[in-house]
This record gives structure tokens, sequence and C-alpha cells, in this order.
DNA sequence: TTAGTATTTAGATAGTTATCTAATTATCTA
DNA sequence: TAGATAATTAGATAACTATCTAAATACTAA
């Protein structure tokens, strides 16, 4: 749960969670909306992948990222056992 | 936001955090759990502070530590909108 | 008011992270 | 199959973070 929090942890990353709330996107898709390069991004994608926050899937020339819903529960649970009482 | 999500991003910060749960807690009592010096725990708890997670009150010759509730509805909205399609 | 305890702040350093350019790998299409 | 596009990986660097020791500040109690 420690790389999810890492994960989480920068702005750029979770900008581009919500992204991909929408729908699944493709690296150069994503890329339209940051500054920096693709190198960078492609970091901060495995970032995301790595703490099991997205999926990918190569759909020909592209590779699309996705939301991993399957483990938000945990996500959401881990951060409940931080605060409640 | 931001401050929020780079404070939970460290797990002695989520241990303090789990700690406070259960009752108030002196910075003494908190260094009891933690290998690290007074002086980084110290930065521990300025973090938390400033990220609005926990608020601090001087009883006599301690200063207590508490979970600042109020704010976790905020941070929970935040953290669903991340992943709500 | 002085000695002791609690906590924070200052200053330094090692490790980590974000970023870049350049090189590499994978795929498509002409 | 060659050239173009998509994405990742390698290698470097600057900025940030966690940590330490030492010094400073705040309070208590003798």
């Amino acid at each position: 749960m420690d790389s999810v929090f890492k994960a989480l942890s920068d702005p750029h990353r979770r900008k581009i969670l919500t992204l991909l709330r929408k729908r699944d996107l493709s690296v150069t898709e994503i890329q339209k909306h940051f500054p920096f390069t693709g190198a960078t991004l492609s970091h901060h994608l495995d970032t995301l992948k790595r703490a099991n926050l997205v999926i990918t899937e190569r759909r020909g020339q592209f590779i699309f990222y996705s939301l991993n819903t399957s483990v938000f529960e945990d996500v959401l649970k881990s951060f409940y056992s931080l605060f409640s009482h």
C-alpha cells in the first residue's frame, strides 16, 4: 500500500487518474495535458502502474491506460483505517 | 490538498495517524513507537500539521497531538474524486 | 532562579524523485 | 522492408525529503 500512497503524492499523477476517469487514453493523448516530456510522463505512468492503480493494453500502435478500479476499494479501506476512531 | 497527499505518502506519518486514532498523544509518547530521533519526529509532525491532519495543544510541559477529524471528509471527497467514474 | 524535561529549529548530508536529452524497442503503413 | 510514429529505457542532473547532531526555546519543579 506504500507504493499507492507514494503514487498519489504527486499532483501530475493524480491528474492523470482524473483524466482516466472519463475514458481510457493512450500515452499520446495523456501527453497533451502536460508540459513535460514523454520520457517524464512514461515514468509517472510506470509509478501508477507499479502501484496497481492503472492497467495497460496495447491496441496496435498505441498503448492505452485505464483505471484499475478493482484496487480502489482496498485503497479506500486503507484510507479509512487511517482516520476512523 | 497537495500537502495532504504528500503528508500521507510516508509510512511513518501514516503510523502516527493510526496511533492518534485511539487517543491524543504527546510527542514523547509518539516517540516511543519510532526508532529515529526527536528532531526527525518533530519534522514529521510538522508535515502532518501543515497538512491540517493533526492539531496540537500544549498541556503544561507537554504538547499533545490529535487527529483533526474535521478535514477528513474533505480528504475523503478528494480521494473519491480521483477514482469515481 | 536554576536544573531538568519536552519540543522545535538550524545546519549538514545522504538518499530519493522529477526531469531532461538521447538511444532503444515496438508497431504501422507505404 | 524502410521510414514514421508511439512508447519506454538509459544515463545524467537538480530539487526535494528524511535523517542526524547540536543549539535554542518553553515549561516545570525544587
